[in-house]
Parts: C-alpha cells; sequence; structure tokens
DNA sequence: ACTGACGTTTACGTTAACGTAAACTTGGAA
DNA sequence: TTCCAAGTTTACGTTAACGTAAACGTCAGT
C-alpha cells in the first residue's frame, strides 16, 4: 500500500490552510481521492499541491499554474499529442526563461549595489578612524 | 535638461494603463514632480517604474516590491545606515535567491520531462514507420 | 471661441485567492 | 455510549490590485 495523506497533514507540511487546499481543489488543481466524504491525497497529489505552491512563489496565477502542471499529465498516446505536447512545453519554457532573465538582473543589480555600498562604508570608517587621531 | 516623460508615454512603453501608474503612486512606489497638475516623470521615476514590474513579474506584491526597491533610495550619510542597509539588502537578496531555486528545479524539471517527451516521439515514431512495412 | 486629446480627482466596481463562520458528519478514545 | 478532534459543505467577508465611470481642468490646433 502506498502512503496516503490528509488534508491537515499536507497543510501542516506545506504551512497552508486546509481551507487553501480545498480551494485548489476547487480551481481544478487539485483532484484527491474519496474515502466517503473524506479526502485520501496520495503521493502524486502531494506532488502537484508542492507544484501550485512552487508556482504561486513564482508569480503564477492558479490558472497560470494550473496550465503548467497539466502538462505534466498531459496524454501521450498518439504522435499528435506528443507533439503538440512539446510545443506548449516550448511555450512555458520560455516564459519561465523570461522570469530566469529577470531575476538575474535583479540579483546582479542589487550585488553590484551592495558592493558599492561596502565600498563606501570602509571608506567611512577610514574617514572616521582619521578624524579620531 | 533631461528629459521627462509624460504618464502616457510610461503607459505606453511598459504596457500597463495610466491608472495602474497612478495607483503605483497612491501606494508609494512613485513620486513623480508636477508641473501645475501634470505628472512628470524622470528617467529615474521610469527606472522605478521599471523596477516595480519586475518586482511584480516575479511574484513580490506591490508592498514587498517596494520594500526592495526603497533600499535603493536609502540614505548613506552614517556608518550606520550604511550597515542596516547591508543587512537588508542581504536578507532581500536571500529571498531572491530562494526564487532562484525554485525556478531552476522548475525549469529543470521541464526539461528533463520535454526530453521523455522526446525520447517517447521518436520511439512512437519508429513503431508508426515498421507498422506501415 | 470651440473642440478634441490628454490630463486630473473621486469614488464605486471587479477579480483572484483565499479567510471566516455556521451547521453538519464521522471515526476513534474514554 | 458519549464525546471530541478532524473532516465536510455552504456561503458570506476581506484584501490587493487595479478597472471603470463621472465630472472637471488645460492647452494646442482649426
Amino acid at each position: 500500500m502506498e502512503r496516503t495523506y490528509s488534508i491537515s497533514d499536507l497543510a501542516r507540511e506545506f504551512d497552508v490552510t486546509p481551507r487553501t487546499i480545498r480551494h485548489y481543489e476547487d480551481e481544478g488543481l487539485l483532484a484527491p481521492a474519496r474515502s466517503g466524504q473524506q479526502r485520501i491525497y496520495t503521493a502524486r497529489d502531494r506532488t502537484r499541491l508542492a507544484l501550485v505552491l512552487r508556482g504561486k512563489r513564482l508569480g503564477f496565477s492558479l490558472a497560470e499554474a494550473r496550465e503548467i502542471i497539466d502538462l505534466y499529465a498531459a496524454p501521450q498516446g498518439e504522435v499528435g499529442q506528443l507533439e503538440a505536447l512539446l510545443e506548449k512545453l516550448d511555450e512555458k519554457r520560455a516564459i519561465l526563461e523570461d522570469k530566469r532573465r529577470d531575476l538575474e538582473s535583479a540579483i546582479n543589480n542589487m550585488d553590484r549595489y551592495a558592493e558599492r555600498c561596502r565600498e563606501r562604508l570602509t571608506e567611512l570608517q577610514a574617514m572616521e578612524k582619521a578624524a579620531a587621531e
């Protein structure tokens, strides 16, 4: 038997509320099995949740996250399906690449700025030291 | 004389509405000069707007974007100010680094998946070719 | 003088992403 | 059996980030 999770298991692990997880289900991002009324999450469900949350951290809306994540569950039976899938993967990949560029320049800007600050700091400290003599 | 921009100049360039730009001003992200009632944006204002929009693309709220961007306009007169600034820069830098990790794994996942899809595709195509004989 | 095109303020409306509360069920510990 | 913690549905509330509309000012072109 594969391990399963309750909704509060996942809520605790990912630091969100059960409400949030149910909301993702309402939006079609998750589709856990049921045991009676209770939701039962498999390892695959858990992975999907992790993907959703990562998507959110990267600035995607739930709808955008869904579009991407659903590609990982797309049918691959026919040649046509696979070709269409590869198209869409390329498209999403380009979006991620754009974000990477944004992120790299943000980080580079900050690093250069911090470096100038450090230089200015040692300079100021040298001045104070000189004035103290 | 330095070049300036009207609100619709910037709106066009960055593909947002004037309303959005005014909203950023309401939220304290921009503070353009005025000529009478009219807002006059300098190159520095334009840069700040670009930073705001990049922040949004990276998943920051306006408040978070503001916190980061304001660091670039922080006073650096005293040693204490510079040290505090460097602290905060480090903190924000760590957040960006987290996003980078997220982004890298998202891209790597997708690349590996796409690769498996391509393999499966050539495999399927080989099967079809064999069946056609 | 008149008319757009562009700007302004004010204020209510909208959408996404949940929060919160109420009322109910249900499986296990005491 | 009773009770409680954890689950469920339903539905209204909230916040951020703007959209949209009204009512008005201003200034270059005819």
